[in-house]
RNA sequence: GGCCCAUUCGUCUAGUGGUUAGGACGCCAGGUUUUCAUCCUGGAAACAGGAGUUCGAUUCUCCUAUGGGCUACCA
């Protein structure tokens, strides 16, 4: 076996993948890159009844738009494939059997019923039901039946299920790569089923096996599963196979509230969950990409969720993250999801971007924009104006709509305060000395306007505030005389007259 | 209920046996922008509580509280 960092992202195809899910996978890239290893994506598909169409795709689409692609899976197939535990189905049971002829495992025959019975029996007295060492030889199973007995059940098609034998009164101590040692008392472990009466094994058992068979060296995933970690260091010891090294990550909590953060809370609060839309019969989920962020800016903010590396650099590009990433500094608690900071992130990388860039991002949202009288190097141009107050590319939109439409009504404020008795007859003569005007850069027309403002000898605020509120709508938006050289002679004075007409 | 994990400003976090406990988001105030936003400056804001160890604990130990996870023939 070589040495080789080998890491594994394995979800389950049971509906979109979420932010949580993103950040293990993007942890996992991370570790992997830093490492030259290979990230490998295993689909865990062993649950046929919570298979959802069109999940796996979506888990593919979304690595490769959040620009942390597998190395190695579904598609992308390697010496270690197949990379659904569906197609691996007869290789489990090879494993399962072994462990039933070393006397690790057992044949267990207990109905759903008798075994749910037991459980609520237990409860009313105040006691929990643990199927292990001191009652499995009380129940249904191959320890108690003869072989024959056994062997006569299975032959007859009775259903069965493979449990594995956990230990009795040991203290199990190991090691995890960001919470450091652990004590399990193996006393309180259930004899966990391996292999289930469908002839699918369990997510134990499979991930056991794949994740010896695929030669993952760095198991590095969600919190919740802390309480199996026993189980599977059991089973690695029971195959006699070296075990992975662990790394349990803490796990995304609601912004406001309790738990852990779910798709419902992206509808109530109104902010994503998921990377990129989902559909379903009932709701359409927008994603981080459909409300406007970008890759680079949601994976910066998730790699910040549980990690930082320990300086004041926040802003880190992929590359960055890659080298600076160290799991020895992910944090141990759970991190609440904060949608203000994920925006504040967006902007971040709005600004860096260079204004064809964003245009093209633009134009990419809103194809329909782009026109005869607006082409694309106006459209870059307002969109330049307008970048540094963007923190989504679709607010562009409505931010720039002054560019291309005549404002239509005023603000009713900020009319108040600017039109005052000479006003009409001030932009009136504004109107003409603009009109005067040949040279339309926004340099010239400031020296020319301001110019004549002065020689008037008369405050500029009367000027100027009217001067917005015709162009804008609203006392917003960016430099005034760089909004009459994009607009043009001929609309610049047309909205001067429209607001003179409206006094 | 049982087991496991965790606990520094509202949030994400840095940090140390002796620090004015640092940064970021958000919030507030001021400045720049004759507008708004950006930007700049400043401000309010935290070591969950109690014991113990120690000359000294936010830092180490224990207990309590709180939060979270797991407790399925789900992953």
């Amino acid at each position: 076996m070589s040495n080789k960092v080998r890491v594994r992202f394995a979800p389950s195809p049971t509906g979109p993948l979420h932010i949580g899910g993103v950040r293990t996978a993007l942890f996992n890239y991370l570790f992997a890159k830093q490492n030259n290893g290979d990230f490998v994506l295993r689909i865990e598909d062993t649950d046929q009844n919570r298979y959802v169409e069109g999940a796996e795709a979506y888990i593919n689409d979304s690595l490769n738009w959040c620009g942390i692609p597998f190395d190695e899976g579904p598609g992308k197939e390697r010496n270690f494939g197949p990379y659904r535990q569906s197609e691996r189905k007869d290789l489990y049971k090879v494993y399962a059997d072994q462990l039933i002829q070393e006397g690790k495992a057992y044949y267990a025959f207990d109905s759903a019923e008798s075994l749910d019975g037991h459980r609520k029996d237990h409860e009313a007295k105040g006691k929990s039901f643990i199927y292990n060492w001191h009652n499995r030889l009380k129940l249904n199973n191959s320890l108690v039946l003869d072989a024959a007995a056994v062997e006569q059940k299975i032959n007859s098609g009775e259903k069965y299920v493979i449990r594995f034998k956990s230990p009795q009164d040991e203290t199990l101590i190991f090691h995890d790569e960001i919470r450091g040692e652990i004590q399990i008392d193996t006393n309180i472990l259930d004899d966990k089923i391996l292999f289930k009466s469908d002839g699918m094994p369990t997510y134990h058992l499979a991930n056991i096996v794949d994740d010896h068979l695929m030669e993952i060296t760095h198991v590095i995933r969600g919190e919740e599963w802390l309480p199996s970690l026993a189980l599977h260091v059991l089973l690695y010891r029971a195959f006699g196979w070296e075990s992975p090294k662990f790394a349990h990550l803490p796990l995304i909590l609601k912004p406001t509230g309790k738990g852990k953060l779910g798709k419902r809370d992206g509808i109530k609060g109104g902010f994503p969950v998921f990377p990129m839309e989902w559909q379903t019969e009932e709701v359409t989920s927008r994603g981080f990409k459909e409300d406007g962020y970008l890759p680079e800016a949601v994976v910066n903010f998730l790699a910040f969720l549980g990690w930082n590396p320990g300086t004041e650099q926040e802003i880190f590009s992929l590359d960055e993250l890659i080298k600076d990433f160290n799991l020895k500094k992910v944090n141990k608690a759970g991190a609440k999801f904060d949608p203000e900071k994920a925006k504040w992130f967006n902007q971040q990388y709005i600004a860096k971007l260079d204004d064809a860039d964003l245009t093209t991002m633009f134009l990419t949202l809103y194809p329909e924009m782009e026109k005869e009288q607006f082409n694309r190097d106006y459209i870059a141009k307002a969109v330049s104006l307008m970048k540094e107050r963007v923190v989504f590319v679709n607010d562009l939109k409505e931010l720039t709509d002054f560019f291309y439409n005549t404002p239509e009504t005023y603000d009713e404020k900020a009319f108040k305060k600017a039109i005052k008795e000479d006003t009409a007859s001030l932009m009136r003569d504004l109107s003409e000395t603009i009109q005067n005007i040949s040279d339309f850069s926004a340099g010239n027309l400031q020296d020319k306007i301001k110019g004549w403002i002065t020689s008037k000898e008369i405050g500029f605020g009367k000027v100027m505030q009217p001067l917005r509120l015709s162009l804008v709508g609203a006392m917003k938006g960016p430099d005034v005389f760089e909004i009459i050289s994009l607009l043009g002679k001929k609309e610049s004075i047309a909205r001067i007259e429209k607001l003179i007409n409206s006094i």
